[in-house]
DNA sequence: CTCCGGTATA
DNA sequence: TATACCGGAG
């Protein structure tokens, strides 16, 4: 690329985002804080998504030292529905870690950055350019998008020939006298104007650039990925109420839905019926042996690869029934239905509650 | 129901 | 290098 085209494109690139950013909370101060837990928050979820929760966490959490006194599931709490709860938990690690040694802030520095878990190379050089403003190129999906559309990439996103292209790209255009609005600039186009779908390429400032435009081949760029096809999961499980409250239990740490909270129950064996799974996985994760389970409600969703069907059922447990004796959760509680909604629950299950709530 | 998206781990 | 992890918008 030319030394001019470089100059054009940074140029152009960087008037755009001074016109068009989006007023992003974290975009105010830009607190090394702030950018971390909106960075973390923002992988694999949208920034529109990312706004609302990022408000409601600084407002209980305004600083690391908050985070580290805070209990996990109150932590989990606030990221309920945000997805990928493990990402939740690093962040209470890492400010446990951090004010442990010290430290009043997230280090300005790529290797302690990399150290830290949950911070990989993306959210590194973010973290470094956004909020300490150091000249450090970064490839997220939107910004591999871009590339390979502004130079018309016809290999796939994956090929680690593709990345290195994609990488070295991203080191030429940096604008390393600005990294923050320059890295912000490329990631906002690919949000708002170089869609995956439908892009707008007539409102966009680095079309005289781009070769996939010139070549009409932007509809096909970056190169489709071929997706997992869906698996089906039939699951079931039990409310179980004793007097007025209901028993939940929270999932193991390093588990699916880690940290989260969940009526027992579990994925049915090969041509068993939901009835018949439901009593089994409470027997199984609790000892209890209920004689009867009636039909709560069917819900589904879907996650990764698969598609699951989770069939709820409700029962009653007699006043004296023993403690359960748990082989697949951390703790349990018993909790009335109007205090259900303080627990974080997989979407599932959330499901399921805003039912028996309704 | 498809689509979108970083990190950790095997 | 492949796969697991998530939920909501559309
Ligand atoms: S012209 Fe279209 S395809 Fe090219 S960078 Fe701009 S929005 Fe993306």
């Amino acid at each position: 690329m030319h030394p001019h085209t470089v100059n054009e494109i940074r140029n152009r690139l960087l008037a755009w985002f001074a016109q068009y950013q989006r007023p992003l909370p974290w975009r105010t101060t830009y607190r090394p804080y702030h950018v971390w837990i909106a960075e973390i928050m923002g992988q694999q979820t949208q920034m529109e998504r990312v706004a609302m929760y990022f408000l409601r966490w600084i407002e209980q959490f305004p600083d690391l030292a908050a985070v580290a006194a805070a209990p996990e599931q109150k932590i989990l709490k606030a990221w309920e529905g945000l997805g990928y709860y493990t990402r939740a938990r690093n962040i209470h690690r890492t400010a446990l870690h951090l004010v442990d040694n010290g430290a009043m802030d997230i280090p300005a520095d790529y290797q302690q950055l990399l150290a830290l878990p949950g911070i990989g190379p993306y959210t590194a050089a973010a973290i470094l350019s956004i909020a300490f403003n150091q000249p450090y190129p970064l490839l997220d999906a939107n910004v591999e998008r871009v590339f390979s559309r502004l130079a018309d990439i016809d290999s796939p996103l994956k090929k680690a020939s593709t990345k290195k292209q994609l990488t070295a790209m991203a080191d030429t255009l940096l604008d390393r006298d600005q990294p923050r609005q320059f890295n912000q600039a490329l990631m906002e186009l690919g949000a708002l104007i170089c869609t995956p779908k439908r892009p707008a390429c007539i409102s966009c400032p680095l079309q005289v650039y781009c070769r996939a435009y010139q070549a009409d081949t932007v509809a096909y760029r970056p190169l489709p990925i071929a997706r997992d096809k869906k698996t089906d999961i039939l699951m079931a499980c039990g409310v179980l109420y004793k007097e007025d409250r209901i028993f939940i239990q929270q999932r193991l740490p390093d588990d699916i839905w880690g940290g989260l909270w969940e009526f027992p129950g579990g994925q049915l064996k090969e041509s068993e019926t939901p009835l018949h799974g439901a009593l089994r996985e409470i027997h199984e994760e609790t000892g209890w042996l209920l004689e009867r389970l009636d039909v709560l409600a069917t819900v589904t969703h879907y996650y990764t690869r698969y598609r699951v069907t989770l069939h709820g059922f409700y029962g009653t447990l007699h006043p004296s029934c023993p403690e359960p004796i748990l082989t697949a959760a951390s703790q349990y509680a018993w909790v009335p239905l109007n205090q259900l909604h303080q627990y974080p629950f997989p979407a599932g299950h959330r499901q399921l509650v805003h039912i028996l709530c309704s």
